[in-house]
DNA sequence: CGAGGGTTTGAAGTGCATCAAATAGTGTGG
DNA sequence: CCACACTATTTGATGCACTTCAAACCCTCG
């Protein structure tokens, strides 16, 4: 698809629900299509933001890095989730750094056609409080992972809200990305997650073989993750955050 | 103040700045002022959410209990400042649970009328994302602190974001509330904020003496405090994120 | 003065990080 | 199809930071 259609994709950003045909035309007239090889870095925190982006293959992941080095990661994004358009109320830098976890192609959008539609369409305002309010939501829940969850629960609750919450029965879950990512999405070190792994093994059943985890329901891993957090388990609606 | 004048205080209110007439009115009508003593809950995680708040005197815990029994302190909060207005883009569900830390004096006002006028105002929706963009700011900070700061560490950005950044020479702080207080609002025990802040004098020079703090120049602390954070010093903002 | 909360100090335990090294997997060129 | 190179993952040993449990200390206030 070398030359795919922008307006057509643009059309299926819920953010954009309710925005007008100008709207779509002027978007996609400054569109830019960009093939990001692994490791790209395509912004970095505190840069000027003119852009905000749309993921429409791969793996984009977003991070911030102290003056000693240390990295923290935000999150890792795939197909169909948007980055840094909330910089439109931030003094326009972005929060974070952006970088292709592995061979990415996204979209880059200018960030002043949103904030002019915004400012006239009150329908496109309320869109993006609701955006901004489950964002919100979901770093709240980070946070409070972070924090009252021990490594193995920290891994447990990320399988579940791989999967579909709402299947009983058996269920089996692939890795999205390697080991490694998924250790610094979880805030722990590659070692760190190989143990932790093999403790939630033992402690719930599962089974582990490469990136495949399967098990005979969902209640194991959620008695064992859930009990140290605040949200009850079918918790799913974190996970569908799309496009914020 | 017995009767205090409602009206005048909402519109101190930085986010019903180019709200009208009749909103301020509907609002006040509704409102209800609420003596809280020490310890009292004003509400329950995902209780169902009628009404926000706006704190007269006094503090405010706002914090997420899970099943097992550990509890995570999202923030402390003082005259000034709102909270549980966001509940408004979350199915109307309370995202954490409050608490009085000591005898305050709150408002609450519907949620109702602050919906109406938002979707009716441009203006307010636009006020409303500012506020929803620099709360999501401040949470992104303290998910980074958590993350990649030490106790000793954490404790400095705190009493960095109490000053005046700007101010050069001497400084004497206070703590806002009692240690034990603090070091839940930094998500330490009390015995290691206690030691940490052992540590923290060591290492930076600073004086302590009960709850009081002083120090020949705040740079010393962003030296030892700001190395292991992504944002540079003078990071004065987060503090001043009220009403949001 | 004495009770009770807040604060500090000590001793021991836990969880995760770090450093080092072995092992498993994957893609490459021969 | 094999051997090599390189990376991802696991495993072991050790250290540090924070927690936990216990007890002392301090300060305020009745």
């Amino acid at each position: 698809m070398a030359t795919m259609n922008i307006q057509a994709t643009l059309h299926t950003i819920g953010l954009f629900d309710g925005a007008d045909a100008g709207f779509f035309d002027s978007m996609a007239a400054k569109a830019r299509v960009i093939e990001a090889e692994k490791g790209q870095i395509l912004f970095i925190h505190e840069d000027k933001a003119e852009s905000f982006y749309l993921i429409t293959r791969g793996w984009i992941k977003l991070f911030r890095e102290t003056l000693d080095g240390a990295q923290a990661v935000v999150d890792i994004l795939t197909t169909g989730h948007l980055f840094g358009e909330t910089s439109l109320f931030q003094d326009d830098l972005y929060p974070y750094s952006a970088e292709a976890a592995e061979a990415s192609q996204i979209i880059a959008l200018p960030l002043s056609v949103l904030k002019e539609e915004i400012e006239k369409n009150p329908k496109l305002a309320l869109t993006m409080l609701s955006a901004m309010a489950r964002y919100r939501k979901q770093q709240d829940q980070e946070l409070e992972h972070r924090i009252l969850q021990n490594a193995p629960q920290r891994i447990g609750c990320f399988l579940l809200r791989l999967a579909d919450q709402n299947k009983s029965g058996p269920v089996t879950i692939h890795l999205p990305y390697d080991k490694t990512l998924v250790a610094s999405r979880l805030g722990m070190q590659p070692e760190t997650f190989s143990r932790a792994l093999g403790k939630l093994k033992d402690a719930t059943g599962i089974t582990v073989k490469g990136a495949t985890i399967e098990m005979d329901s969902l209640e194991q891993l959620s008695q064992y993750s859930c009990m140290a957090c605040s949200s009850e388990f079918p918790c799913k609606d974190l996970k569908s955050a799309k496009s914020v």
